[in-house]
DNA sequence: GTCTATAATTCGATAGAC
DNA sequence: GTCTATCGAATTATAGAC
């Protein structure tokens, strides 16, 4: 038996196709889809292109790896109903802030319709979810997730791609005290007629 | 004197170049900057790609021309102003509907820095214009028209870029009701501490 | 004004040596 | 596992005939 021969094969290739995802992820956040080239990746990752195609695939295959996410949304039935709104804002600002992911996933989902596909899932899958811990009303708990996702991807949208210098210059406490409100009234206001 | 031997030269290929437009705005609206290409936009013309290059000199130029836009923002001091959000994000979906090149301008902001700019230009410009009728405080109004531009961008975002289910199947209506209060704030609340 | 032909790049992907 | 060499396709842009 090989000193690693445990379940999942932790080769030590592991290290390169870290550093290949890394760059990907950097690149395809700051360039787009298709801006964002195999080769340019691989000189970021000091490795050669041909072993992105080795590890990946291909193109398509080294994003859906590097645009793996979890939005790691909280519970929301255990926060105190009054802050729902602000504690998601600010979970979403430290979520976009921290992690490239979510940038490279929103600047492709503009172009890539495999991109757009993934970003549907997430936002239906995981936000809606979370919603769904409140209310019974299925059409209702997809509305407002939908709503939710309207100024959450907007705010990102503005801060992050088409940088907005008031959405940028903007410190995050100030912007959860202007947007908390909306997600709170998104989530648990009366419906319109 | 020719016939038509006006101030700015009414010529008869105004026509072709009126159809290249159309078209760069629905190619540049479906597929973003980069997958939208000279030959499929002077295909759809039906007319040669070098005719696109000869009236608009290079891609660049011819996006230039194609994303011209204007918001046509109403003068919200004549708006009673407890309507301030229902008026402008029914103004905003009707602009998005009516004319697929807001669209084109969002999808390609996402990859180009040149439709970025633009974009940062019409926001920052037009929308801040509108906005500091009312109030002094220019910080604050910036802050409010992006707040505002946060809302709308996010919309449009979810609805016609990403698509989210939720967001395509409401009803404009309804978005209206749901979404005039968060303007409403954003333009005429109490700005946090 | 309109079109053909092509230059000059660049990219994703493959084949195969070592 | 890693790298060299290269294919084949697609792109913007240009040169020049008609």
């Amino acid at each position: 038996m090989t000193p690693s021969a445990q379940s999942a094969q932790p080769r030590r290739s592991d290290a390169t196709r870290a550093a290949i995802l890394r760059a990907a992820r950097e690149r395809f956040a700051a360039d787009g889809y298709e801006r964002a080239t195999i080769r340019a990746i691989a000189a970021d990752a000091q490795i050669d292109p041909s072993m992105v195609m080795r590890y990946y695939g291909s193109k398509e295959g080294l994003f859906a790896a590097a645009a793996e996410f979890d939005l790691r949304l909280p519970d929301l039935t255990s926060v105190p109903p009054a802050r729902l709104g602000e504690v998601l804002v600010r979970h979403f600002l430290a979520r976009w802030e921290g992690d490239e992911t979510l940038v490279a996933l929103l600047r492709a989902a503009s172009t890539n319709p495999g991109a757009a596909e993934r970003m549907r899932g997430i936002f239906a899958d995981q936000l809606t979810a979370a919603v769904a811990a409140f209310g019974t009303d299925r059409a209702l708990t997809a509305r407002r997730a939908g709503l939710v996702a309207s100024q959450v991807l907007g705010l990102a949208f503005t801060r992050y791609i088409v940088r907005l210098p008031p959405m940028v210059d903007t410190a995050p406490d100030e912007l959860v005290a202007w947007i908390a409100p909306t997600l709170q009234r998104y989530l648990t206001g009366t419906p319109p007629s």
